[in-house]
DNA sequence: CAAGCTACCTTGCGATACAAGGTAGCTTGC
DNA sequence: GCAAGCTACCTTGTATCGCAAGGTAGCTTG
C-alpha cells in the first residue's frame, strides 16, 4: 500500500538537508517507513538523472567517501507538485473511506 | 502515487453497498479517482479468490446481467486492517512532510 | 597487510495499474 | 426475426515500483 509514496518522501526529506543514503534511511525509519538501500539507490540514480536531484561528494571520517544529496530548483518545484498530489489523493480516499453516504 | 490504495478505495466503497463494476467506477470517479475497468476485474477476482468478496448475478432491465459484489466476513475484518494501516501511513507521510525539524 | 566495515550499485522477481483487445448477452430498428 | 449496437464481463501485454540478494571497492583497524 505504499507504492509512489515513498519518492515523495525521500523528496520531502530532502528538502530540509543535505544527506546521504544511510541517512535518509534513519530519517524514515523514524517516521515508521522502513525502505532498504536496494529500493534508494535506484530511486535517486533515476530522480538525479531527471536532474531533480543533486548530489556532492563528501569524505566520511570513519570510512569511504558519501554522497550527499539535496533538490535542484525543479526538484523544489516537483515537491510542490507531489505535494498538491498528496493531499488531492488523501483528500479522495478520505470521502471515500467515511462511507460515501448510503445508496 | 496511487498504487495499492485503490485497493483499499474499493473495498471501502464495498463497506457501504452492494454494487457492480460500472457503480465501482462512478463512485470512485465522484471522488476524482479515475480507474478503468481493465484495473478493477483482475481485482475483483483477486479479492474474491481471496474469500473476501462474495458476488451474485442479478439481472438487469436494460442489459446483460451483472455480478453485485459484497464484502465477507473476512473481507470486513480485511477492510478494518487496511484502514488501521491507511491511518499509520497518513501518519508517517504526515510527519515527514511537516518537516522533520533541522538537522 | 589481511580482515572487516561502510558505502555505492546491479540484477532478478513479484505485484500493481493501465491500455488495448476480445467474447457474449440483451435490446433496438428495420 | 435478424442485424447492429450497446453493455458487461474478462484477458493479455507492458511499464513501473519496491524488495531481496548479491556484488565491488574504499577506508580503518589490529
Amino acid at each position: 500500500m505504499r507504492r509512489g509514496i515513498l519518492e515523495f518522501c525521500i523528496v520531502s526529506v530532502l528538502a530540509d538537508k543535505e544527506i546521504y543514503t544511510a541517512g535518509l534511511i534513519d530519517s524514515l525509519k523514524s517516521a515508521d517507513l522502513i525502505i532498504t538501500d536496494g529500493t534508494l539507490y535506484p530511486m535517486l540514480n533515476r530522480l538525479q538523472k531527471a536532474k531533480l536531484l543533486q548530489y556532492r561528494w563528501e569524505e566520511s571520517e570513519s570510512g569511504p567517501p558519501r554522497k550527499y544529496y539535496s533538490l535542484t530548483t525543479a526538484g523544489v518545484e516537483y515537491l510542490s507538485k507531489l505535494d498538491t498530489a498528496w493531499q488531492d489523493m488523501t483528500a479522495s480516499v478520505e470521502s471515500i473511506r467515511r462511507g460515501t453516504e448510503s445508496e
